[in-house]
DNA sequence: CTGAAAGCGCTTACAG
DNA sequence: CTGAAAGCGCTTACAG
């Protein structure tokens, strides 16, 4: 028979009062009785129950993790790894997390996640994109959340964003250190904050650098905006190629599309780094193992992940908390294509 | 504030046990009586606390999904489509899903999912490879769980599976209706069930349609006993056609062995289909999106997570149901590159 | 520092 | 068919 903090409380000869202060290390037991209780915990091999405690603090114990469907099963791991670094922070602390994919057209009430339609989350991430009416009826349930890998526009929200402009501008500079002197850009999806930053570093790196003149920037840029596939980097490759303009590196907005653009490269019989460098961004699993493999830069997942969950914990225990922005650093990671 | 079951009852002038009947349509109750209560839930857009009902019913009402590290974070989406296929079925049903990793080193009790030492989960799904010793400890305890797309040798489980060897029966089978009688196979990582049951598949297929004889079998197969990556698939390629054998096909034990060769052949400038025909397994995005467009075995992700739900939540609710087997089929694919 | 007791919001025999 | 009441296993004022 599972032992219950009654069990515990009659062995060591206290109440359940003093037991249960022991269990969430709350002060008022002397150190004597505290030891002994720990023992018999010890002893029965005991924890507690969690509903049953939920019930009486009236918290739920879970933390939801929300993200857009398309970016859950087609898309490269990106916000899986977010989410395993949710989850393993999540076990040093008392969290579950409960993870739930939306779609885009999103309607309140019929498609609210189960665990928000019905109270069960103290808070949630939001990973990427995510619909605005969720965040807005969030704000106004006054639920706590955190965006990770996104913003909106004109709004403070809590947030823990990617560095996309200082790893973009590194990427681009490193090109150029290497002797790089025209670098085209492909991009897309640009209503996608991350991407658009991005491209503006590209601009900005380029313009600091006194590599492109404002007129002829144009040649060098293709952009598409849909969803990113290895498609639209195809396309960019071999539209950049027939503009005319000397080209010899192509700074890309994601690894989807640089390995795209390489694909290309190699059907066109071009030599990568030789003739073209490519850099993509992200550090992505197929293009770490591509050939050769893929330089990028390369932003750290999982700790997205766990900043995201820590965040979240520090606005749950402060709702009032101001809101804030954290930044993560990325690294420019030089393989072999550049 | 936040409507009770104490309220409802008030409201509509009966006894919370009433409500609790009508709640969880549970037989006893007048139509009449019946349908005032669910009008005043709906006024007061009531809905039971999660913790309270659990405490009362001594259940969890979760369910975990473990799955091991690297193949979460590592390889391609097959196990997270999983994962939304039972989120999914989930959705229909009043249980959350708590999705963990463990490593393959696995100790008991310091790795154990805190779910499980907790008690917090009324079953389990184990996706993919998993610690054997796991797989004990949950059948010491009776815990009721449900393997996808795994097996362990010799034993009888509660599983859901995909058809490996129909799969790769017809993989074959379609190489050869297109008139490709020399077929190759690369293959890996032969200590996983599913892998060595495409094996099989091969050589039974070569074998009925008197396409390979016994003694050239094997130069016609690579394999290497490690995580499969695509230099595996490069490899592998590379040997295959220094065998100084016929070959005009190859079969490969997944997708990203087959985009790996793939990838040789292009380097190595050698028509495909033209010259060889290339058909994987598992049908992922990366190959959906490859130039050519990779032919391959699709295998129904989220229907296999579907099912492994729906087998859990039947054994839950009967615990001495004798363990069964449930074999998805699967259907060849065929795109450009065969 | 410690304990008795009420309360969290449900479910489930049991009696009528 | 319906209600009063006990019970699930914790936490938290409150009194001493």
């Amino acid at each position: 028979m599972k032992p219950t903090i009654k069990m515990i409380a009659e062995q060591t000869g206290v109440s359940t009062a003093t037991v249960s202060l022991v269990l969430n290390n709350r002060p008022g037991v002397s150190e004597e009785t505290r030891k002994r209780v720990k023992e018999t915990i010890t002893k029965l091999n005991y924890f507690p129950k969690r509903s049953a405690s939920q019930l009486a603090r009236k918290q739920t114990g879970n933390i939801g993790f929300i993200i857009w469907e398309d970016h859950f099963s087609e898309i490269e791991m990106f916000y899986s790894q977010c989410f395993l670094g949710m989850e393993l922070a999540a076990r040093d602390s008392d969290y579950y997390i409960l993870l739930t994919t939306v779609k885009l057209d999103f309607k309140i009430p019929s498609n609210l996640p189960r665990f928000l339609r019905y109270d069960d989350v103290d808070g949630v991430v939001l990973a990427g994109r995510v619909p605005h009416n969720l965040v807005s009826m969030l704000e106004k349930r006054k639920i706590p959340f955190v965006l990770l890998d996104y913003e909106l526009p004109g709004k403070n929200h809590h947030k823990v964003l990617v560095d996309n402009f200082q790893g973009a501008y590194t990427a681009v500079q490193e090109l150029a250190n290497s002797g790089r002197k025209n670098i085209g850009f492909i991009g897309g999806s640009s209503d996608h904050p991350s991407i658009k930053e991005r491209y503006r570093a590209y601009l900005a790196a380029n313009h600091d650098l006194g590599l492109l003149s404002d007129e002829n920037q144009k040649d060098y840029v293709y952009a598409r905006n849909k969803e990113i596939t290895p498609e639209i980097g195809r396309d960019g490759i071999r539209k950049l190629l027939t503009g005319d303009i000397p080209l010899d590196a192509v700074f890309c907005a994601n690894d989807t599309l640089a390995l795209g653009a390489l694909d290309e490269l190699k059907r066109q019989k071009i030599d990568v780094p030789g003739k073209i460098a490519i850099v993509g961004f992200d550090d992505i699993y197929a293009g770490r193992y591509h050939a050769p493999p893929l330089s990028t830069v390369r932003v750290p997942k999982v700790e997205l992940g766990k900043e995201a969950y820590k965040l979240l914990v520090e606005v749950i225990n402060n709702p009032k908390q101001i809101s804030q922005t954290r930044t993560i650093s990325v690294d420019c990671l030089c393989r072999e294509t550049s």
